[in-house]
DNA sequence: GGCCAGGTCAAAG
DNA sequence: CTTTGACATGGC
């Protein structure tokens, strides 16, 4: 059995699909990628919703914005005294590399996309991955906490680091973007549900998986 | 009141 | 190269 893909049919079978990224654009999922750092997604979301009352939600007026104007919309998400300026140099960013056209900006090698886009103050690996995978369509798996947390108590881990961990998902998961997005979705559904830090592993789908599920050696 | 959230970065050992 | 702390808001 391939322990992988067997954790991704049950937990597609317990939560369903999950239909990642909730945006109504692209551009609208780097703005939430960015912002979605210690924060929760409510507060993502009422911080897009303020941006977009104030006519900002729009990769050259953000570009354009005083970055005090972009802090008072998204303080709401925390760490305002970082988001707001990576934001607006975020825009800056895709309006020089591909005059705003996220369908020009992500119309390269992924590798090339991924070093562009890791070069921007305030993106590191996770977010990165995040706007290629949901917002550029480009098959990069997302490693989070949630997926570290996850795949090292069922043991199929042996490290976590980050390029690691991505490397080993990668290497079991079909490489097709819709199964990347579902995958990554559904293992932050799975911990936000039944997979606390502290491991109880009560009504968990991926129990008898689990090193801490029974344990089975541990 | 303390802990935590779908991280990132700079500083220090 | 690995570890640690700061960052900020708001809900439980």
């Amino acid at each position: 059995m391939d322990r992988t893909r067997e954790t991704y049919r049950r937990l597609h079978d317990r939560y369903g699909p999950q239909g990642w990224w909730p945006a109504e654009s692209p551009f609208e999922v780097i703005v939430g990628a960015l912002l979605m750092q210690q924060t929760t997604w409510a507060r993502v979301e009422e911080a897009i919703r303020r941006l977009r009352e104030a006519g900002l939600l729009d990769v050259r007026a953000l570009a354009a914005a005083p970055v005090g104007t972009i802090r008072s919309h998204v303080r709401v998400a925390g760490l305002h005294r970082t988001k707001p300026a990576r934001l607006k140099a975020f825009c800056r960013h895709l309006l020089e590399a591909a005059d705003g056209d996220l369908a020009t900006y992500f119309d390269r090698p992924t590798a090339e996309v991924r070093a562009g886009l890791l070069a921007q103050d305030g993106v590191g690996p996770e977010t990165a991955d995040s706007i290629l995978l949901y917002a550029g369509g480009l098959p990069s798996f997302v490693v989070d906490a949630y997926t570290v947390r996850i795949g090292s108590r069922m043991g199929i881990l042996s490290t976590d680091a980050y390029e690691d961990v991505q490397r080993i998902f990668e290497t079991r998961v079909p490489r097709d973007v819709g199964t990347y997005r579902e995958f990554h979705a559904l293992l932050v559904a799975h911990a936000k549900a039944s997979c606390r830090p502290r491991p109880r592993c009560d009504g968990c789908v991926l129990r008898d998986l689990c090193d801490t599920g029974r344990g089975r050696k541990g």
